[in-house]
DNA sequence: AAATTATATTAAAACCATTCTAAACTGTTG
DNA sequence: CAACAGTTTAGAATGGTTTTAATATAATTT
């Protein structure tokens, strides 16, 4: 349970106005006991219905991309044209069950280390993901 | 190098009638060298410089979706809102070079055996993908 | 080879996630 | 509280992709 002033100063110490709007995202983002996957429709969804406001959908692609370039957010790369985030920003990976179109996390435990044995000269790696697309199982 | 009778051959055995659209498509992506990473507009580019022909975009996308259906080219998922595919259809993984935009091949024999201890009751493993993306190392 | 049927191509419109714009608003600082 | 910089907003614009419905072409039948 994070209180409304500790949102606050989170986001004056990132450099970022700490505005009713912002507020309200970090609390439906970061208030939660688990960490989950959204897409900014999702979100959207989810301020006008839980707290019953209205919120630019602007403003909240301004805040999400604010929040992801401090690191509290990652976005998750899927065959869409839509995308997705997470609220875990732990290294990890994920599975993408293709029916139901839904991410699943999996621990960097679950993969096993991954050592990449090739470089590219000037270049240095930012990140590695691993994407497991899952299948219905019938046979 | 392939012949063009073999293309419609390809395509026949594919349920895909040979069309003149299709038969130039093949010849742009499956009578290379090597195999490349494309985006849609760069095909219609290639076809228009290099064939100067004019094709319409919806047969593009109608033939490269019915191409990747088949296995004759993968998808590769990058945060973007741009599909990039791949003429490799072999199993293998991806850095992604973030400020060129360019995507380049990495070996399966490169990122070494990855082996998923997690499963989903119901679910089986369709593709295990790795993607590293790359930043300008400057030190 | 003509007629029929099924499938493919096309230009243009529609779609939809995301970004931009420029005016109104709000938090911060002195 | 005044002034400024940063933020929100509705609506327009953008751009990749899909749909539409008419036309064209390939395959099949006669």
């Amino acid at each position: 349970m994070t209180t409304t002033v500790e949102f606050i100063n989170k986001l004056r110490n990132s450099g970022l106005r700490p505005t009713k709007q912002r507020i309200k995202i970090c609390e439906v983002l970061f208030n939660k006991e688990t960490t989950f996957h959204f897409t900014i429709n999702d979100l959207v969804k989810i301020i006008e219905t839980e707290a019953n406001e209205k919120i630019s959908l602007a403003t909240v692609y301004n805040t999400i991309h604010a929040f992801e370039k401090k690191g509290y957010l990652k976005e998750i790369p899927i065959d869409s044209n839509q995308s997705y985030f997470d609220t875990n920003v732990t290294d990890h990976h994920h599975f993408y069950d293709i029916s139901e179109k839904k991410l699943i996390d999996l621990d960097e435990v679950d993969v096993g280390p991954i050592n990449i044995k090739k470089s590219i000269p000037g270049k240095k790696i930012k990140s590695v993901e691993v994407l497991v697309k899952l299948d219905t199982d019938n046979q």
